[in-house]
DNA sequence: CTGAAAGCGCTTACAG
DNA sequence: CTGAAAGCGCTTACAG
């Protein structure tokens, strides 16, 4: 006892475990990683080991002793968004897990130099991978030589795949489709959509689900049902004070995401619309305000904390692997329809 | 070199640092920390060291050198929520920060049996600290022999100050008398509100808050525009409805939550009543719904993800400090009254 | 299939 | 005020 142990907690160790099975620390470590092929037998008795004990690994040092040092950086802007609270949540929860550490830096310009800067600031921290969410990972993919290149990258929700770099999403396009055809099952011809930014690729690729959906059901388009907006509540007012101005008013609107979609909801309330009497409204993201308003929204559901936690993963895997190559491929991550009150058939 | 190197990445260490400074390790340890005293020549050239060198200690090893095992447990409910999100973000940022570990679990049932059951089950996988957000520190602080003891606590946000713990909260009862008093100046005497669940201390604390306005500016209660509710959307629907039909009409309602001031104005609108010409509808939190729906709320801002944050760090302080007697101090943290578009001056 | 040894990058307790 | 040594709990690369 040269020297006092520097522990008070009575945290069960590795070596615990061990001795407890009969064992290596080795053995216990391979047998929960998974690692190598171990005897049945002696797995069994390293798992009652774990399990009579309590054991739980500890982080710090499984993340010291893995891999090198594990990194990422992560870029946000709009930190008041549900959006960006789950993409935090998801991230933060996959790096404890995986014994990363995350550097989190805002970037409020969307250009490509503001971009660039905060990137390469986050790199110069020590970031030796980076977690794009949007639009980050669009402005990269237009310009990829933006970045000092071999630093992994890793997408979140883009609006499409990406050329440049991997990612985790969703199906916008399919979503998108599938929420249009679930309207028109329920008897719709006139649905109206309002966009996001067309800076975000979603945008385009829900659009182009939305137009695949008419075709399909040979219902002809009408360009004049379809307004902009920016994924704002604002933009929303607007864009619904517009459609509902229209002299032959749609029977369902599609907002490009909740906000939108609740703020069509406000405005149908203000002219005493019924909805979904007179008026379907169906916004994307199953945002927290999808069951704030009333009545709730029919939206797609997007997990954007398992997507980001996924990501943040197969990001952490790019870089614990030796790199050849990388992936580039993109995961899909499957989305819902959540039906709520907000829709209905069409009423004659 | 007998082992070939583990490491890939060139991130910098603390040798390098030292090195460069011409100090040894402990002493960039020292200067890092701020922990014992440093020549103020030798603290210099350890900060340009680590300037030049663009060094960012390595979390991992410094959660594994430092202090003993951190491991904190976060018990919720409700994992919908906005403040949930916050809570999880502010612990898992300290957390990532001070290098802890934080276990979470859910649990739905708010009875004192199921409570102890899963802080006891967090106990039993390692957590030596726990994390409590309301209704859990409440439920703990009425009956504080659930608990095996020896395990610090820390309460967060919750509706008053506890009696068997410490923790981080805002000032309900000065928030709530601050907001009334604001609503008195513009000339509301008539002020409803609508109350949370009972077994949320807040309830309580902000009703004294809004009584004691009242008292101050020498108006006389009216029982009839106290509502129940429960923090939900829906309860704030019900509670609007019976409030708004009240044969001599409050001029302003106070939700004690955002959701339930939403509902109001929503019931508001359908019933065609101007707001704020008519009435004026103030919430409490400052959660994204204040902003998502016409008009925008005036509200109390309560900085969840900052609360969250500074009581992970004190439970993590706690914990590292050698236990005498422990803290049972509440800090608390500055609430603001954000005014928007949901309240003006009373109109004759 | 299993284990002894080295090492991850830092901080602690101690000695000077 | 500063540093050499030990150690945190785990995994890696290697040998058997």
């Amino acid at each position: 006892m040269s020297q006092r142990s520097r522990r008070s907690s009575s945290a069960v160790t590795i070596n615990e475990v061990a001795a407890r099975a009969g064992v290596s620390a080795m053995t216990v470590s391979n047998v929960l990683l998974g690692r190598k092929k171990v005897l049945e037998s002696t797995r069994d008795a390293v798992y009652q080991a774990v399990e009579e004990l309590g054991y739980t690994p500890n982080a710090a040092a499984r993340a010291l002793a893995s891999a090198s040092q594990l990194r990422l950086g992560l870029i946000y802007r709009n930190p008041q968004s549900a959006f960006l609270s789950a993409v935090l949540v998801g991230a933060l929860i996959a790096s404890a897990r995986l014994g990363a550490q995350l550097l989190i830096r805002s970037c409020d310009a969307e250009n490509e130099e503001a971009t660039a800067a905060t990137l390469n600031g986050l790199v110069r921290s020590g970031a030796n991978a980076l977690l794009l969410p949007p639009p980050f990972c669009e402005i990269v993919d237009r310009s990829p030589e933006l970045l000092a290149a071999g630093v992994p990258m890793m997408a979140l929700s883009s609006g499409r795949e990406l050329t440049h770099m991997p990612g985790v999403r969703v199906d916008d396009y399919e979503a998108a489709r599938a929420m249009t055809l679930r309207l028109i099952a329920l008897g719709h011809r006139r649905i109206a959509l309002i966009e996001g930014p067309i800076q975000h690729y979603a945008s385009a690729t829900r659009l182009a689900g939305y137009r695949s959906a008419l075709a399909a059901s040979e219902i002809e388009e009408d360009e004049s049902l379809i307004a902009k907006g920016d994924f704002t509540y604002d933009s929303g007012l607007v864009a619904a004070q517009r459609l509902l101005d229209l002299p032959q008013r749609p029977t369902a609107i599609f907002g490009f995401n909740d906000d939108i979609a609740a703020a069509v909801v406000s405005e149908a309330h203000r002219r005493g619309i019924v909805i979904p009497d007179e008026l379907s409204v169906v916004g994307f993201d199953d945002t927290p305000i999808a069951v704030k308003i009333w009545p709730p929204l029919t939206t797609v559901r997007q997990p954007i904390v398992e997507i980001s936690d996924l990501a943040t993963q197969r990001l952490v895997e790019a870089l614990r692997q030796p790199k050849e190559g990388g992936t580039t491929t993109t995961v899909h991550i499957p989305f819902s329809i959540i039906e709520r009150e907000s829709t209905g058939p069409v009423k004659p």
